[in-house]
DNA sequence: CGACCGATTGACT
DNA sequence: GTCAATCGGTCGG
């Protein structure tokens, strides 16, 4: 196994997005870990209106300006989580959202969001996390890089320009239907 | 199928 | 006070 490192999430936030389809999200449980292919991803960078580091740094999104390969996680909607990887050179604000992993080695439902944070048990408790790290309760390997990927329009996103900066792995179940 | 809607709470103006 | 990077349920064709 091989770790994501410093270098891989230093890059430019749509190329991690892209990148990161095929990665293995690893969750410690116990004596075991679960892991799953990350297979949907979206990217927001700090000029983008739907990024919640769009108008500068407040305590929800303040981990969004560390450096590349840390966890940002919010609360939305009352009662749901989401899980995105912070990307680029500190300050810079833009993160990856991951919208569906493919459970590996477990069984669970994980097309979406704020299921799959469900699904892995991840709160606010995992916001600022170093996910480069073993020592760390979540991390994410290097992965086999999928046959064909596909880029689309965000969701959920309604009061901004949208761009196509969504990326999921072609014809995977777990990915989240339009 | 698609459209719509309520849940439920913290962050921000 | 308003709204949100969602989800699961209900209702109509």
């Amino acid at each position: 196994m091989t770790l994501l490192n410093k270098h891989f999430y230093l890059q430019d936030t749509v190329t991690v997005a892209r990148e990161l389809l095929g990665a293995v999200l690893c969750k410690k449980d116990g004596d075991n870990i679960l892991k799953s292919t990350i297979c949907e991803t979206e990217a927001y960078t700090q000029d983008d209106p739907a990024c919640h580091a769009y108008k500068g740094k407040t305590p929800r999104c303040d981990v969004m300006f560390k450096e590349g390969g840390f966890c940002y996680v919010y609360f939305i909607y009352g009662m749901h989580y989401c899980m995105n990887v912070v990307t680029e050179q500190k300050n810079r604000g833009c993160a990856v959202l991951i919208r569906s992993i493919e459970p590996l080695n477990w069984i669970a439902d994980t097309s979406g969001p704020s299921k799959l944070c469900r699904a892995l048990g991840i709160t606010k408790d995992f916001n600022g996390i170093d996910l480069r790290s073993i020592k760390s309760p979540l991390w994410i390997e290097k992965g086999v890089s999928p046959a064909e990927i596909v880029s689309a329009p965000r969701i959920g996103i309604s009061s901004a320009i949208d761009y196509p900066w969504r990326f999921y792995i072609k014809n995977c179940k777990w990915v989240s239907k339009k």
